[in-house]
DNA sequence: GCGTGTCTTTACCAGTTGGTCAAATTCTTG
DNA sequence: CAAGAATTTGACCAACTGGTAAAGACACGC
């Protein structure tokens, strides 16, 4: 259909959508503006605009994009492994997205909190699939006696949210600890507080 | 110096106060138009600015007045009380203004998300003081055995992301726990988590 | 080297934006 | 009630917004 792509359209569309999640992720799409990401992208705004119909076509070109990767962490989770270590793998793997993309983050979050206008349907449809699939899966684990009994559902949650918030909340967290690397100690946090909460054996730490 | 105010002078910058947190919380403050507040405000805009110099004296003085009641929850903490309680009973008294001033919280996420152009200072000044000074208290616990040892910048953020995302989140939060209110489970998911990760008393779950 | 389709630019447009101004209206108070 | 102050309005503006039209520049197979 749309097959015979020119390396020079890839190129210019790479770059149009390099740009636009560097500004719509900073200003929310109402905020970002067509000269904003052209001269981004180093192109003129007609140029631009030969590559993508228009301003709303380059912001769910890059939703489009960012839903599917942003979500495959959640299938590497394998319902036979051990619970902890799956769902804290998984914790990881979502704070390892914070430190590496936290435009794509911000993107999302921008989205989300303006009330999800582009991905509100994605979201009541195949997220909430995936998710109640994953919390069938921790609720066998569970019934299994192999974890602790917590919501599976609001452990999503607390997992996307801590995650999510060295990305989107960076200029806080940099604010308060200054120029130490927050990912360092984020991750030894977030080990220690999913085997805490998760692990049917946890060994109450002993008095000083 | 700015006292003699009239009835009506309080009463239309409560409407626009009210108005732009609205406004603001929902787009960013690029994203939002003096007509889309001034309409919300049912003030002619010429009106509002009758009272306000321009859009960015509305949206700071919308972050100073926040500022405050936002951080005032941190002061109720003492630290001769028991460290789990203290701690969690500051984590609920933030998932309850999460419930009940979402757009406040949702201000403040748009803000910090596109870099806190406006509050950067007071997060690097006055913020970073508070969570400073909390930090201490914590270590003061924990090197009394009262706690368990974990990072209290991290705790921090913990609480505060998990805590917020129910507000700034809230569409794709019930967009997968359907007419389910979230706060329920969320405030017994939080204290589960919070005495499990805190407590150093705490009694591993026996096997079904 | 030449024609055809791809790419880029210049000039432009109508609607929206934050904001101004002077005149008109509505209080408030002696 | 009259005068002065406080409030509200309508008309307006320059800058910016997303987007368009058409012509020029370029690349590539023949």
């Amino acid at each position: 259909m749309n097959k015979p792509e020119t390396r020079i359209q890839r190129k210019n569309q790479a770059a149009i959508l390099a740009a636009g999640l560097k500004v719509f992720s900073q200003f929310g799409f109402r905020g970002s503006t067509l000269d904003q990401i052209a001269k981004q992208a180093g192109l003129s705004k007609p140029n631009m605009l030969y590559y993508f119909a228009s301003k709303d076509a380059i912001y769910r070109a890059l939703l489009e994009r960012l839903l599917a990767e942003w979500l495959e962490p959640i299938y590497t989770i394998d319902p036979e492994g051990d619970p902890v270590e799956e769902i804290l793998g998984y914790a990881k793997r979502k704070l390892a997205m914070s430190r590496d993309f936290p435009a794509e983050s911000r993107l999302f979050a921008n989205e989300v909190i303006q009330g999800a206008p582009q991905i509100g349907d994605t979201l009541r449809g195949e997220l909430r699939e995936v998710i109640d699939r994953l919390a069938a899966v921790i609720e066998g684990w569970i019934a299994a006696g192999r974890m602790r009994d917590v919501d599976p559902y609001h452990l999503v949650f607390s997992i996307w949210s801590v995650t999510q918030h060295y990305a989107d909340f960076d200029v806080q967290v940099r604010a308060i600890l200054g120029d130490k690397d927050p990912f360092i100690g984020a991750e030894a946090y977030l080990e220690d507080m999913m085997r805490r909460l998760l692990g049917v054996d946890a060994i109450p730490q002993p008095l000083t």
